[in-house]
DNA sequence: CTAATTCAGGAACGATTGTTCCGTATTTTT
DNA sequence: AAAAATACGGAACAATCGTTCCTGAATTAG
């Protein structure tokens, strides 16, 4: 009876996530959007509704993306702080090898967003629990093999992770390309597990 | 010969700190300025030129306001390791308290414009080394007089601090309220030294 | 008083914004 | 063959954007 889809609407997802993550919500344009993805501006609307509903649906794939792949790093990892150490040292390239250094998207969305859209607010919020957990619970598993130092709380380590990992992604996004300064944050960060 | 002004421009200037840093650039509309300065449209553009010349104004003001109140209060402080841990308090105090909370007005530009204007990527790389100095002395004299820990690198140290003190920014500014959440990311900053 | 300058208010600019809609071609299933 | 669904391109929408301009009132110095 129908047409068959032509696109794939997951890597239709994955193309509007670059360009909201590199150019933000109110820097990205309709035509913007059009161009990139290669969709017509009817397909798009039809598909996703509004801007809005595609820039939601943009970040709620984008984080889920990345926790799977955090989860994955961990569960595989043989010594914990060797793989919070990875972590770190990828952000680092990232930030230091792309041509245009975008930063995190999540970092970026709640900027720009989270003060005034309570959706975007909830995934940011989300996200941040949901990460803080994982994080948690690898340092404790760290600390319970003898790997990671135990005069810190599990806890309060994965918060002072998180937001350490949020500030190197800042500085990337300021478009920060020394490798010393971000060598010299690791080296703090690293001393104290 | 001619009428005086009758606004002061710096006061302006405070209010157009005030409302980008609530706003952001892009989400500032040329008429938000103008309800919020209280000044008609041709003032405005006859006082400022345009508004991304009454943007780059504002953040370099901002910029200087905060960092004379940093080198005040280490210039003034006894001890080092006080001062900074009091920076950091001040920081938890206005992410907590302010009903809205705008976190910090310049790694809110450095994220959502560096990349995309070369104007703005100066300011907010000027403002990193610059503030990462007054961190690197203030450390620096600290270590001399015996009030933190050698045995970290005073550069290092600074650079780490700046990376803190972002990322507890980003957390304000995505709406973070846990007294706790902050508590325990400085803790395990203030181990360190 | 006169000339000069600054203000406010608002009309108006063209450009761009996000969004809707129409016509048509294409592809699929009954 | 017929019907249903999908995609495309582009026209068109009202709204808003940043910006310019005009008018008239207010204030100042000579």
């Amino acid at each position: 009876m129908a047409r068959t889809k032509e696109f794939n609407e997951d890597q239709a997802l994955d193309k509007a996530i670059e360009i909201f993550w590199h150019k933000g919500y109110n820097g990205t344009s309709a035509q913007d959007l059009v161009n990139h993805l290669g969709l017509s501006r009817s397909s798009l609307y039809d598909t996703f509704g509004d801007k809005q509903k595609l820039f939601v649906k943009s970040l709620k794939r984008y984080q889920k993306q990345n926790l799977d792949s955090l989860n994955e790093l961990f569960e595989n990892a043989e010594n914990i702080k060797t793989a919070l150490t990875e972590i770190f040292k990828q952000a680092v390239i990232e930030s230091l090898q792309d041509r245009i250094t975008k930063g995190c998207f999540m970092v970026n969305s709640a900027v720009e967003l989270a003060m005034h859209d309570p959706e975007i607010a909830k995934i940011v919020h989300d996200n941040q629990k949901v990460v803080e957990d994982v994080f948690c619970n690898a340092v404790r598993k760290g600390q319970e093999l003898g790997q990671i130092s135990e005069k810190q709380d599990a806890r309060s380590l994965a918060r002072f992770i998180f937001n350490n990992y949020s500030g190197i992604r800042v500085l990337a996004r300021a478009g920060e390309k020394d490798k010393q300064v971000y060598d010299d944050i690791l080296k703090a960060i690293f001393s104290l597990f």
